[in-house]
DNA sequence: CAATAGTTGACTAAATTACTCGGAATTAGG
DNA sequence: CCTAATTCCGAGTAATTTAGTCAACTATTG
């Protein structure tokens, strides 16, 4: 369970994609431009969801992509798996190297440290994230000068980063 | 917040060190030889887990690192942190795109996240890491053959996370 | 048929990872 | 004082990942 930016834009897109498909098939250039994420490089991710069959596709004129299943059934955990790399089980495991007991208890130590993980984001569904999302929203239509909302979204993510 | 191979080096290397700073200063050679990094990558994760004032360093013959606080003091959290860079307020934030409401609303959203992974990390502590550790060696020496020895590691793990 | 969109694969620049090398500076022990 | 052990430090580097471009192709609508 690695979580690196490529996931971020992954489950952005996949919320954006779950806020609209009401409205029918939603295109990877109205995602990418409401996003700002490149159109080539959605290609690249919706590849990887559709092959892990979290999206469907629908072709020409019209078509782009849907949620394959319920906004419930689709956690942040799936994505984040879709689109990464498999990250093969790093050393101890696939090598010889498991001898001493030392090495394999850091190692496996390690690997239940990420099923945790793994376990919280199985239970963050995209529904959940969507009605945080329209929570927010109607909150700005109560306000709609709140300017200072920009402000509060760099101050919490600078303080995720120094944190 | 972001979990690589990186912050797991950083974490395994804390493990042994917290494992054997009882017999005095640990170095970096015994820490590469046990654990399979090399002591060049080594001195560059030690260098910022010294910076970030998470071990103190002994020179000279017979040195090595210390933990500067107590195993229960140090967080998972903690070590990821230092270890990692910064990995900048991506898009919003530093940049001027956080124009429309949409673009910000998902943006923070994955803060939000991160910092539910953050804090979640942030509880445990190396001492809960150590007591797994020494749990398994004992179940180990009471039953050589014991390979499902993961599996219960594991679980352990979510226990005291749980807890 | 023409326009719209997805599909695929090859390619690339930049960043990060993991590691090497060569040397400093520091200190214990002889 | 000398030497070996050790941390410290910076430059360099190969492999991988990230993020993106480009071009050709297929399917669908009208």
């Amino acid at each position: 369970m690695r979580l690196t930016t490529k996931g971020r834009f992954a489950v952005t897109a996949m919320l954006d994609l779950a806020l609209r498909e009401s409205g029918g098939p939603v295109t990877l250039a109205g995602i990418s431009e409401r996003q700002g994420i490149s159109l080539s490089y959605l290609e690249q991710l919706f590849g990887k969801l559709r092959r892990a069959q979290l999206v469907e596709s629908v072709r020409g004129p019209g078509g782009g992509y849907t949620l394959a299943r319920t906004v419930a059934e689709i956690s942040v955990a799936d994505i984040i798996v879709a689109v990464d790399e498999p990250v093969d089980a790093t050393q101890c495991g696939g090598r010889e190297n498991c001898h001493d007991n030392h090495r394999c208890m850091t190692h496996d130590l390690w690997t239940s440290l990420n099923a945790t993980i793994f376990d919280y984001l199985s239970k963050i569904s995209l529904a959940s994230l969507v009605d945080n999302q329209k929570a927010k929203d109607t909150s700005v239509v109560q306000d709609q000068r709140t300017l200072r909302r920009t402000a509060a979204c760099s101050d919490a993510i600078a303080g995720s980063n120094a944190a």
